[in-house]
Order: C-alpha cells, then sequence, then structure tokens
DNA sequence: TTTTGAATGGTACTGAGTACCGGCAATGCC
DNA sequence: GGCATTGCCGGTACTCAGTACCATTCAAAA
C-alpha cells in the first residue's frame, strides 16, 4: 500500500493544498510538488487545475448518455428523471469527497463558474433527447422539451445541494419527489392543457391592490392585446 | 468623426479579428495593435479577452435588479417574466451585435461557457427573488422558486436563440407566449402567507370560456371572500 | 504659469497550458 | 541473454492572459 497511483497522490495533494492556503494561492507546481512527480505528470492526468477537483464529469455524462440510449418503455420525462438519478446517487457514492468539492466551489468563483457549465451539458443532453424522443419539430415543442430539461436539471441541483449542506437526511426520497413534482408539472404526453382555440389563462396570486387596478396586467398576461 | 474612443475601436478590431482568423488564434496583443492603442489599455478598458464580447452583462444584470426591485404588483412570476423580457429587448436592441456574437460563442467554446455561467447569475437572480418574495422557507416552496427560475429563464434563452438564429420574426409576441406557458406550468395559490387586509386574492387556472365572461365570478369571488 | 488628474504606454512579472525531447523501466519476441 | 517496443515520467522552453508598477502626455483648472 505504500505507493497509491501518481493520479491520486495528485488529487489529494491538490485538496490538502486548496485547504490549507485556497484556489488561487496554489500554484500546479505546489500540487506536483507536493505530489512528488513532476509538473508535466500533473497535466498528464487532469486536463487543467479545475480539472482535479471535477475528474469524471465526462465519464458520468457518458454514463448518462447509455442509460438514455438503453432507456425502454414510458415518457419522455420518466426516461430523464431516472437518468438523473445516477447523478445523484454518484455524488452520494462519493460522500466526504463531494462535500468537500462543494465547500471549494463554494468559495471559488472560477469553480462554480466549471460547475455550472458542466450542469449545463446534463442539461443540453436532455434536452436534445426529449426533443429526439417527442419527434416533434413544431416550435412548441421545442419549448417543452427546453422547459422540461431544465425543470428536470433545476430539481436535481435542488436535492443535491441540500444533501451537500447536510439539510437532506434522505435525498433518495427527497429526489424522487422532486421528480414527481416535475412530472406533475408537465401533464398530458404531447397535448397541452389548453382547452379550445380562444381558451383563457388566469393567475393567482395576492396583492394590496384593488382588482381593478390590476386589469390591464392580466389583460396583457392573458394575451388579449400585446403591450409593450 | 475621426476618432471613436479607444473602446469602440477594441471593440471593433476584436471583432473584427476574430472573424479573420478566430477566436484562439487572436491574442490580446493583436487586438491592441489593430485598434492602435497599447495592451495596458485593452485591459483597461475590458477586464478579459472574452470580456469584449460581453461588454454589459453587468450593467443588464444591475438593470434587471432594479426592475425587480421596483416591481408593483402580480405575482413573483410575473415580475420576473416582465423583467425577463427586458433581456430580450436588449438584444434586439443590439441588432447585428448580438448576431454576431452568437456567431462566435457557437463556435468557441470559452465563449460558450461564458455565456453559459452569464445566464446561470440571471437565473440565481430570478431564484432569490422568487424565494424572497414567497417568504415560505420550506423545502417544497424552495424548490418551486427553483423550478420557476430555471423555467422562465429556459423560454427566454429558447425565444432568444430562435431569435439569434433568424427564427422568429416576432420575437416579442414569442416570448409573451412563452412565458404564459411558464405561467400556465405553476397554478395553484403563489400567494405570500401574509397579504395586507382588503388585498385582492386572485386565482390562476385555465378554462375554455373568455375572459370577459369570466370577469362576473371573478368579481364575486373576490369581493366575498378571499378564497383559496 | 503651475498644478492636478485622467488616460495612456512600456516593462517586467506570475502562472496556466502546450510542445517536444530524452530517460527509464517493463514487457514482448528472437 | 540481447534487443526492440511501449508506456510512463521529468525537464526545458515557449506562448499568452492577466497583474503591478512606473513614466509620460495632455488638458483643464487654479
Amino acid at each position: 500500500m505504500s505507493k497509491p497511483t501518481a493520479r491520486a497522490r495528485l488529487a489529494q495533494a491538490a485538496f490538502v493544498l486548496f485547504d490549507e492556503r485556497g484556489y488561487e494561492q496554489t500554484t500546479v507546481d505546489d500540487i506536483a510538488e507536493r505530489a512528488g512527480v513532476g509538473r508535466t505528470t500533473f497535466f498528464r492526468h487532469y486536463r487543467s487545475k479545475e480539472d482535479v477537483i471535477f475528474p469524471d464529469h465526462d465519464r458520468l455524462l457518458q454514463l448518462i448518455r447509455d442509460r438514455l440510449a438503453a432507456t425502454g418503455n414510458g415518457t419522455a420525462l420518466v426516461a430523464v428523471s431516472d437518468a438523473v438519478r445516477l447523478v445523484l446517487l454518484h455524488y452520494i457514492d462519493e460522500g466526504d469527497l463531494a462535500r468537500r468539492r462543494y465547500a471549494l466551489t463554494s468559495k471559488v468563483p472560477a469553480l462554480r463558474e466549471r460547475e455550472i457549465v458542466s450542469v449545463a451539458r446534463y442539461q443540453r443532453l436532455f434536452r436534445e433527447f426529449i426533443s429526439d424522443w417527442m419527434g416533434d419539430p413544431t416550435e412548441s415543442a421545442s419549448l417543452r422539451a427546453e422547459l422540461m430539461a431544465a425543470s428536470v436539471v433545476a430539481a436535481h441541483n435542488h436535492v443535491l445541494r441540500r444533501w451537500l449542506r447536510g439539510d437532506s437526511p434522505d435525498p433518495i426520497a427527497e429526489v424522487d419527489e422532486a421528480m414527481r413534482e416535475v412530472l406533475a408539472l408537465f401533464p398530458g404526453p404531447q397535448s397541452r392543457p389548453r382547452a379550445a382555440d380562444g381558451g383563457t389563462t388566469v393567475a393567482v396570486f395576492r396583492t394590496g391592490e384593488d382588482f381593478d387596478a390590476l386589469l390591464p396586467t392580466l389583460r396583457r398576461l392573458i394575451g388579449g392585446e400585446p403591450e409593450r
């Protein structure tokens, strides 16, 4: 057990140093030296300094891709909800490592941005899958696919962050519940929940203002006369 | 007209060079030289090489913040939908410039990532606004706020990208329609737990009836007991 | 005329990331 | 054993973004 792989030592060294003196204050040279390897070796194992924190996003993305490709029956949203569980489970498996990473990304803007970009890749994958699955090239279906993908990802992130913060004793149950919530947002396989042409959408809210003062706003929302 | 400001010349030079030889192949030195200024001056006007493409995201973000702060009546979602229109209008005002930027971000990964990060900032702002507005600290309300923010942003991006690609002759109408769609996703009381006495409660639902036909019923409901 | 201040340009530095080369095992085959 | 191949490693040198600092210029204000 005397020698973990160079890759593992690099990751370990990086986390220790980032904790000790902060991310920006740590150079790649520092990490390599601490791990007892050359600088070149660092870049052989990790594409960039940020990469040492997020080693297997690519692998995970591929996992999701495969899972979606192997999806059987059910709706697109169900398949995607199912796939997104995998991501959550992956983080939970990482356990403490995921929490340390979260602590880092919360502090360092560059890392947070990297995380956001990764999440966007998942969302894109989902959007494309849903769009393909629906096979409906209309503008409305396209928007719907976009909304679905965004909702699934948002729900996942919500539960994940809660767990990372230690606020969620049972993230699996929570993500299932959240996914049910998302599914409930999009009723019906294809058809939009609109009655006939000329249907009316009314919004419910509470305000201190008088009803008549609200009428113009209401009318605009409903789509009578587009108002600028 | 002999001398546009250094800032403008830099932006102009950057776009020309990016078109000519690509983003990565263009150095900051190239841009500065072409604009006839020193390298230092470039970084005085733009924080980074990427910044010259996205000059006023910060300003726009502040604009949105102000708009949300000044919001009058309506639900949180309505306020946010309203604010997001501003963003779309800003892009439309930019016109061809926005399209050139889109062409660049489509080709250059680094720029696309930058764009994604910017979008995430809007989404965060919206989420916080909705969350504050709801004033409901439960987990379920928090998830709801997250979903709403994600949906609004997704819908906006959808319309924006369509317009940028030249697929949308009337993006304003489309964004209004898309926002109605988003509103329809989130029915039920989004009311704050506390409202002043004598306030007005309105409920959101979809019906096949004409709005004017509904008005008497609405008034009766509102006039009597605030109903959920 | 003098002073002040803002915009500029130049120089030098840090640090990430890339390219390339040479060394050094371990494994293969003859 | 001798020998070539392959894969991992370390070192050097380079490019370029971004920062820090200083000197200059020029114009408005005093």
